[in-house]
DNA sequence: AGCACGCCGACT
DNA sequence: GTCGGCGTGCTC
């Protein structure tokens, strides 16, 4: 009587690391049930919306218990197959609940049931007879001339967005002129318009591109990882660019993932310059309902080029060629909360699903790429050359030991800033602290102004008067006196780029200054306002954080100044000089061009540090090498793999008494090869008025970590204090706070 | 997560 | 006497 495959593997958006199981609906055309429909089912007590997963025969749960779907949603898979594996794969190595990993890679349209097929579009057009008519015959119908004017000007047909340039009830003169036989209204799906302005021609290559772009392109239809490793302004780019060529010839598709800081328009405008077909991008500024178009043409097709930020990487492709990953290193390419995924080592395992090359793409890769290469899992691709035959930015170091200072700024720098301006360049300078002053404090007892949620200082914010929290975003007044000994004298210590921007206003009374930080461009607009100031020279000076150091290209500045790199020396996370060094040179890359060469300098009072000095030979090949060596001998990523459990809960101890359970549980698991550190406070034990506690797990054994989270992480929802704590557990951890 | 069931405190 | 607190159990 049971015939074969009738029981339904649905993955049902739920924290549980299971997928359930289900029966037919009784009149289910079982033809159209293939892995990758949504389905509506009842769950618990109410009603969700899962994912065929797969088919099976048999069930472990018992028949009488066993329920029927309400319905499928879809005729054919929304999910193509290669998603479902690649989420399927990623819910496994991040041990995450499968059903939440699958909502992740749906448009939320589609998570809420809505149909997965794209809207038309709705146009009125003229016809023949409404061409050719006479507008003299609409003069006493004012509305219905005015409709006839604009649908002149667009003879394809206009949108309901063209008609509502028009003032008045422009509906009603369009029914009319439908009534007069003058206007149709039609119907058609989204065809991506073609771009008007000409394809731009290709750039000449020099010798390493071309090699690079050989390379690549000889991969085509095979997977390869690449590690595109080029200095600032070699050409990486280009070497995108004519890659994309190649496989857009072979008439297929191109995923571009790109970190959430660099999907600028400017970006989206270099690709769109160059091919004749629509970029589709998906950014954080689509509606529902756009991200789901988007997504639509990314799978059938008729979208070539897919640009987008990490989540992207979920995108369906009916004709993939290529996967680019451009700023690999980015720390926005991995997931922050939730689904703690990192898209580029998901791109390099769905271009071997996929079978076609992956570019990995930077000026600075990450250790773990280097380290990749290094053993020839990637391909190493080396742009060593500024395109355009420019020389190489001097790296230079400042020893502010015992100097003269002015608000964190060396008398020496200042003289070498005059210097460059007196020339008429730009000089740029980077400090990665926003606000006025990172600490108030008083100057009698020595009290400082701390958030009350988390275990930090409060910055000091001077054009809003007020305190602010970086972590939590608490803000309050500024005392005016010391709480602590009623004392008046409150004093700023240390500089942020507010600060700074103050004292060079003082030393440099006569020149433009732009500050480029989240506080000076959180008006829209006003980054593309500053960024048109710096690049047309109307500001001669930029002050600015990370915001600054990503991305943008200013040919005329011809210094860079790095005003404290000191903190990155010494940094509590082992990734910390890792990350200085990308960021200087990021920012160092951001000066000078073929006539003008850049001059970076770096202040310090540890000129003698091996980092620093590696720095100024600014090798990034040289300083990798010597920092894999650190990360060797102590036995670090990428030498061992580690997970983070993390807790944190409004109580004290429940975070600890969770993880201490936690980590007696694995006790009796196989904990061969894995060693286990903490539960310890997280660096920032308290943070938005929650205690943080975390467990390191670290095993140079991966097959050995991975089985043992396979089986732990599942039993946690079972401990009794999980439902007092926020708990997650990360896999490959980018940082420990 | 969401939802319901269940057993103890301060209220119309 | 009840309304409602959150501890506990369950989801095919």
């Amino acid at each position: 009587m049971s015939s074969p495959s009738n029981i339904l593997r649905i993955a049902v958006p739920t924290p549980l690391y299971r997928i359930f199981d289900y029966l037919p609906h009784s009149t289910q055309n079982m033809d159209t049930l293939e892995p990758g429909v949504r389905v509506r089912v009842p769950f618990g007590r109410t009603k969700s919306i899962g994912v065929l997963v797969e088919l099976a025969e048999t069930s472990d749960i018992e028949h009488g218990r066993l329920k029927p779907i309400l319905e499928c949603l879809d005729e054919h898979p929304a999910l193509p197959q290669d998603i479902l594996e690649l989420v399927s794969w990623a819910s496994n190595y991040y041990h995450y609940p499968i059903g939440e990993a699958i909502n992740t890679a749906l448009p939320a349209a589609l998570r809420k049931g809505l149909p997965d097929k794209s809207k038309p579009v709705i146009s009125w057009c003229l016809t023949p007879e409404g061409k050719s008519a006479d507008q003299k015959d609409l003069k006493r119908a004012p509305r219905q001339a005015a409709v006839h004017i604009c649908l002149q000007q667009y003879p394809e047909g206009a949108k309901s967005e063209q008609l509502q340039q028009l003032p008045g009830d422009w509906r009603g003169g369009l029914q009319a002129l439908i009534k007069r036989g003058w206007v149709v209204k039609q119907e058609t799906n989204m065809t991506p318009q073609t771009a008007e302005s000409q394809a731009q021609p290709h750039l000449q290559l020099n010798s390493y591109q071309q090699e690079a772009v050989d390379n690549i392109s000889a991969a085509l239809g095979s997977f390869q990882a690449f590690l595109l490793h080029g200095v600032t302004g070699s050409g990486k780019t280009e070497v995108y660019l004519q890659v994309i060529d190649a496989v857009l010839g072979a008439g297929q598709q191109v995923l571009v993932l790109v970190p959430e800081i660099g999907l600028t328009p400017q970006l989206v405008q270099r690709f769109q310059q160059r091919f004749q077909i629509p970029i589709t991008v998906f950014h954080s500024g689509l509606s529902d309902s756009e991200r789901l178009e988007a997504w639509l043409a990314a799978r059938n097709g008729s979208a070539s080029i897919i640009l987008g930020t990490r989540s992207a990487i979920f995108t369906p492709l009916k004709n993939p060629g290529l996967i680019i990953v451009d700023e690999e290193h980015d720390v926005s390419l991995k997931q922050q909360d939730g689904f703690r995924y990192s898209a580029r080592d998901l791109a390099v395992m769905r271009g071997r699903f996929l079978q076609v090359p992956v570019v990995l793409g930077s000026a600075t890769p990450s250790l773990e790429s280097m380290h990749n290469a290094a053993e020839s899992r990637y391909q190493l691709l080396g742009l060593p050359d500024r395109a355009g035959d420019a020389c190489h930015a001097s790296i230079e170091l400042l020893d502010m030991r015992a100097q003269p200072m002015d608000e964190g700024l060396s008398h020496k720098l200042l003289q070498r800033m005059q210097q460059h301006l007196d020339q008429g360049s730009q000089v740029l300078l980077f400090l990665n602290r926003r606000g006025y002053a990172p600490v108030l404090m008083c100057h009698e007892c020595g009290w400082t102004a701390g958030c009350d949620r988390c275990d930090t200082h409060m910055t000091l914010h001077k054009q809003r008067n007020r305190l602010c929290c970086h972590h939590c975003g608490a803000d309050r007044v500024i005392e005016k006196t010391c709480p602590n000994c009623t004392n008046e004298e409150l004093k700023p210590i240390g500089q942020g780029t507010q600060r700074t921007e103050q004292a060079l206003q003082q030393h440099f009374p006569d020149i433009t200054i732009s500050r480029i930080d989240r506080d000076s461009t959180r008006r829209k607009g006003s980054m593309e306002s500053m960024l048109e100031d710096a690049l047309s020279g109307k500001s001669q000076i930029l002050i600015g954080t990370q915001l600054l150091a990503k991305g943008h290209h200013f040919p005329n500045v011809t210094m860079v100044g790095i005003l404290d790199t000191d903190q990155g020396l010494f940094s509590a996370d082992f990734r910390g000089t890792e990350r200085m060094v990308q960021l200087a040179l990021q920012v160092a890359g951001r000066a000078g061009r073929a006539e003008k060469p850049g001059q970076v300098l770096i202040q310090t009072h540890h000129p003698d540090h091996p980092l620093l000095g590696m720095l100024s030979g600014q090798d990034y090949s040289h300083i990798s090498d010597g920092l894999l060596q650190e990360r060797k001998q102590a036995c670090l990523p990428p030498f061992s793999n580690l997970a983070l459990l993390r807790a944190e809960a409004a109580d004290y101890s429940m975070p600890h008494q969770f993880l201490q359970h936690a980590k007696e549980m694995a006790a009796h698991l196989d904990i061969q090869y894995i060693e286990f550190m903490g539960p310890v406070p997280a660096p920032m034990e308290r943070r938005a008025g929650r205690y943080r506690a975390q467990l390191l797990l670290q095993s140079e054994n991966r097959p050995a970590l991975h089985r043992l989270l396979k089986q732990w992480t599942p039993s946690l929802e079972k401990i009794k204090s999980a439902r007092k704590v926020r708990w997650s557990l990360d896999v490959d951890p980018l940082d420990m706070f």
